[in-house]
DNA sequence: TATATTTACGAAACCGGTTTCGTAAAAAGG
DNA sequence: CCTTTTTACGAAACCGGTTTCGTAAATATA
């Protein structure tokens, strides 16, 4: 597009092209004066090389794939803002790519990149996704690959996670000290791995009171929203509803809170709640929303920055990369501890 | 990457490497059962060409870009849906910019995105920016640009916006209409157009009311969140604080609202409150607040189609496109009507 | 049957850089 | 002063596709 090419300058000084360019790579094979002048007829003519010629030879494109499920969530934003910065940092670029939880999407956009479009791949995977044959592709491609909070446990590779059979065990067992009787955890898949691990978790935590008044439930909500919504309706307006909700993901908190309001069910004293989310509203909310809060941004700049290290140091081995940030239960008054007076 | 190219194909076929080429672009000088032998390897193979070197080749890299301030915001990560749904089915990659609200980072994104490593940009501009040199350069090389909501209108290029003058006209109408006197405009720049848009807008409302009992007043606020809160909190303790706020952004909401609640100013009896936002939480809050909500997904979407207008249309004038889709006044608790009893 | 046209394919240039290799001239070493 | 090394640069191959152009064979037309 760049009408002004290596090609251009090298006629316009009188130089050969490969001179041009070893000057604007700083080669020690040019003279500082040469360079200088390069340097200066480059800034004036604004030049900027072309990427894709420059990708195509030195088979290495500068740019990695972000793949998650969803962009307008809080987590997934965060760790956007934590992968672009050590991103920015390396001179990077970043493509994103959103999976919006369907299998066959994140197949198509796996494919894609198994062309080479990018250096290393960070990812979330789909709640849906059960065919893990795109992904083993790109993986036998030798495309570094850093899983980050959803991973995939067949594919050997760096993973970045949190705590999430601690933070799912320690919202039950806060629930419970709260005086839970029965709790149910909010699902959105029996196939991803962190909602299972929380799960079991929190399955454990309720074993673990080992009081049978403690009926553990599990409800698979659905990844639309409306669905979502009368699907918690429905279980809120059950004769023996619970009186403590686990929610596994954010996009939960929302449907929970107006069905409570609009049934009439009173939130703490009627249902308490603790919700896995980042919400920055979470302290403005009615009432205020305990939450296992997810160190999104570290995640991702972690993750991003395991990734920059397959991509700069040799025989480094992602597969042994397991990193677990933990997670942090911030009590506020959706789910508060009795006080015992 | 991918060891397997057109170049082993061809001698693997024993055909000539135009011939692969041809086949796997469905030319027609291409016999149907060569065509079918050649695609049958391919995909035996997984064979995925390098996008490298055809964009090289074919001077389209099928990529667009989005530069935009942040994307832990609902209006934008909104708006990256609806641009990402027009791009997926185009067929188009997406790197997403950032920002931050930072000129100078703003400038070596446009910089570099005068190289030809994308088709488009669809952009937003930073709160900060002062100098749009950067910005013509990009528009002097011909790259077409559309800006959403953020528009810089020293650039003669297409513009989708909501309609902010209205919308700030009826944020301060609604307020009198509720009886407060004294309304606060919360800015966060003084260079940004919607944002300026939005408070003639509020202006002019309360010119129009005629009452010099209604003092306007706009208070600048920081890019910083833990500035932004002290500068809030500042106004709230005034002796004659005021009775009512506009916020222009959605990241004023939460520490308006946590200010209020510290300081115990009751919403909406003390202080009543509108909100440009698309907080999903915001039917939820404590309490429930009435926005100006922006049509974040269309407004992107309808940016990428009029992007995708300018790549694929002979002689489409990008300039004279000024799509304005309206926002949304939802009257919630945090300031209604008042019933006149 | 002779000529015109179409079909199906190959050779080679091309996109815009990068990198290897070769070399004249200058500098260093003996 | 002659040889060796270093410096500074150019020619050309290369990355992996795409596209233009040329052409033999097959088919259509006269």
């Amino acid at each position: 597009m760049s009408e002004v090419n290596i090609r251009w300058m090298a006629r316009e000084m009188k130089l050969s092209i490969s001179t041009i360019s070893k000057a604007l790579n700083d080669s020690h094979e040019i003279s500082i004066e040469t360079k200088r002048k390069v340097l200066e007829l480059a800034n004036q003519l604004h030049y900027t090389p072309n990427p894709y010629a420059s990708s195509l030879r030195r088979k290495k494109s500068n740019t990695i794939a972000i793949v998650i499920p969803e962009v307008a969530d809080s987590y997934f934003s965060l760790a956007i803002n934590g992968i672009e910065t050590v991103a920015m940092e390396k001179e990077y670029h970043v493509i994103v790519y959103l999976t919006h939880e369907n299998a066959e999407r994140e197949a198509s956009i796996l494919k894609d990149l198994s062309s080479g479009r990018v250096d290393g791949v960070l990812m979330s995977v789909s709640s849906e996704t059960e065919n893990f044959g795109p992904l083993k592709e790109l993986h036998a491609r030798k495309i570094p690959i850093v899983f980050f909070d959803r991973i995939c446990e067949e594919i050997p590779t760096a993973t970045v996670t949190t705590n999430d059979f601690e933070s799912g065990y320690s919202a039950a067992k806060h629930l419970m000290d709260c005086g839970c009787k029965k709790i149910t955890y909010l699902s959105i898949s029996n196939q991803l791995s962190i909602i299972n691990t929380r799960m079991e978790g929190y399955k454990k935590a309720i074993a673990d009171e080992g009081n049978d008044m403690l009926l553990a439930e599990v409800v698979q909500c659905s990844n639309e929203a409306p669905n979502t919504k009368s699907m918690i309706r429905e279980l809120l307006l059950q004769e023996d509803r619970p009186d403590g909700i686990i929610a596994s993901v954010e996009k939960l908190a929302t449907p929970v809170y107006e069905n409570c309001h609009e049934i009439g069910i009173h939130i703490p004293n009627q249902l308490k709640m603790i919700c896995f989310s980042n919400l920055t509203t979470a302290t403005i909310l009615n009432p205020p929303l305990t939450t296992i809060t997810q160190p999104a941004f570290d995640m991702g700049k972690t993750a991003a920055e395991i990734l920059f290290k397959a991509l700069t140091k040799r025989n480094y081995i992602l597969k042994d990369q397991h990193i677990v940030i933990p997670s942090e239960l911030i009590i506020r008054t959706s789910a508060f501890i009795k006080v015992s007076a």
